[in-house]
RNA sequence: GUGGGUGUAGCUCAACUGGUUAGAGCACUGGGUUGUGGCCCCAGAGGCUGCCGGUUCAAGUCCGGUCACUCACC
């Protein structure tokens, strides 16, 4: 996968780039939705284009057990069947094997676990991972790994982390360089040598990105970003470098200014269905009371359908409603935030101001926000 | 009109033979949510137990009256 780095911050590690797919090109740093079940819940792949999404993230795991890889493969591959032409990263299935299945074993070859749909066993390994996500079309494949839980011993991070690394060899191996990119995961929890060692060894099997996994599962915000600010600028400069699963708009703000090049989180559409708002002036919780007479939009500075459509009081409605309309204006909404704040940091990275955008963006998003109106 | 039943939080209902500060679910108010089960979690507010009187150390609970709703029968 050709990347190229466009620009430097001089005062951080930030920096902007593109790299390309057999789909298109993602300009970075870049947020990427959160795609689980061959849809970001609630868009269509028209909505999400004019929201200005350039790559989405599909999910091994889910599409595996339903409707099925080889059933996808057969319809011609995700972006076919799903409508969506632009580029997909495609996770690993790892992460929900552990978070959401009931794991039966772990063993060397791979993980034994019960479907959360319907209790079915299967097996998943570093060669099914990666052969599910080649029948799914993935334009990014990240290898099968074991996502940490926190917190965890010293000596279980360390077992975690290498068995992690020869899932990733077999991963490469499986892989053969064919189809799309695939993507390193370094593990080893809040254990800055265990990192150290997990980059090291990945660095010599070789990927086409480097991502950085077991963050935002539990440990504080000080050592999330502890881990960020010295890892990431460790992982290649000539590689995408992707922070798995972070995160908050300062997650992301303070990742970006350590070098990091993508990201994915839950957050913005599962918030957004759960009635959080994210604004130039903070969260807005549109369910709270003091919404119910405010005739204004959800943030005066946002130029997002929503926004420029609807008032706080009809959103607030909708939400306490349950109405359907809810969960995809606000949806709409908190990925334009989202979006948006990644294209502010690129452009100000490209024109050398990240620091004082960084600082008046946090002043900004420190303000309380409006009662009335 | 006669006989029976029921009245407890906004709603639906708990509270063993009378015994700590009358509880729960939903709704409501606020907070949380980080490689997704449209969930879930935490906290809070909310009661002249229909009304009046009586018995008792003590009444949502027992007794009398009264009002409302409801069912059956004239």
């Amino acid at each position: 996968m050709k990347f190229e780095i466009l620009s430097h911050d001089t005062r951080s590690k930030a920096r902007t780039g593109r790299f390309q797919t057999v789909h298109g090109t993602v300009e970075t740093p870049i947020f990427m939705p959160v795609g689980t079940a061959g849809t970001v819940k609630s868009l269509s792949p028209d909505e999400l284009d004019l929201l200005g999404a350039q790559i989405i993230l599909g999910n091994t795991y889910h599409l595996y057990l339903r409707p099925g890889d080889e059933r996808i493969a057969r319809l011609g591959g995700l972006h076919s069947f799903m409508g969506w032409d632009r580029p997909i990263l495609t996770d690993s299935g790892g992460f929900q094997v552990f978070s959401l299945a009931r794991i039966n074993r772990i063993e060397e070859n791979g993980v034994e676990f019960q479907s959360h749909i319907d209790g079915s066993r299967h097996f998943l390994s570093p060669e099914t991972a990666v052969r599910i996500q080649k029948n799914l079309g993935s334009d990014i494949m990240m290898c099968f790994d074991e996502c940490t839980p926190y917190p965890v011993t010293r000596e279980y991070a360390a077992q975690s982390m290498e068995r992690t690394v020869r899932w990733s060899e077999r991963s490469r191996e499986a892989h053969g360089g064919k189809g799309g990119a695939l993507f390193g995961i370094v593990q080893g929890s809040v254990f800055k040598d265990l990192r150290e060692q997990c980059l090291e060894k990945l660095l010599a099997i070789g990927f086409d990105g480097y991502a950085i996994g077991s963050l935002s599962v539990g440990e504080s915000k000080e050592e999330m970003f502890s881990v960020m600010r010295w890892l990431a600028p460790l992982l290649p400069e000539s590689r995408p470098r992707y922070v798995m699963g972070v995160g908050t708009p300062e997650d992301l703000v303070e990742g970006v200014r350590a070098g990091v090049d993508m990201f994915d989180c839950v957050m913005p559409t599962r918030n957004a269905r759960n009635g959080m708002l994210f604004t130039w002036r903070g969260p807005v919780q549109i369910k709270n009371s003091k919404h119910a007479d405010a005739s204004g939009p959800i943030d005066p500075d946002c130029g997002c359908y929503t926004c420029r459509r609807f008032s706080r009081a009809y959103l607030r409605h909708l939400f306490t409603s349950h109405e359907l309309l809810s969960y995809r204006l606000n949806t709409i909404h908190n990925l334009h935030f989202y979006l948006d704040l990644m294209a502010q940091m690129r452009y100000a990275i490209a024109s050398n101001t990240f620091e004082e955008w960084r600082t008046g963006f946090y002043a900004a998003q420190a303000n309380v926000e409006p009662d009335g109106e």
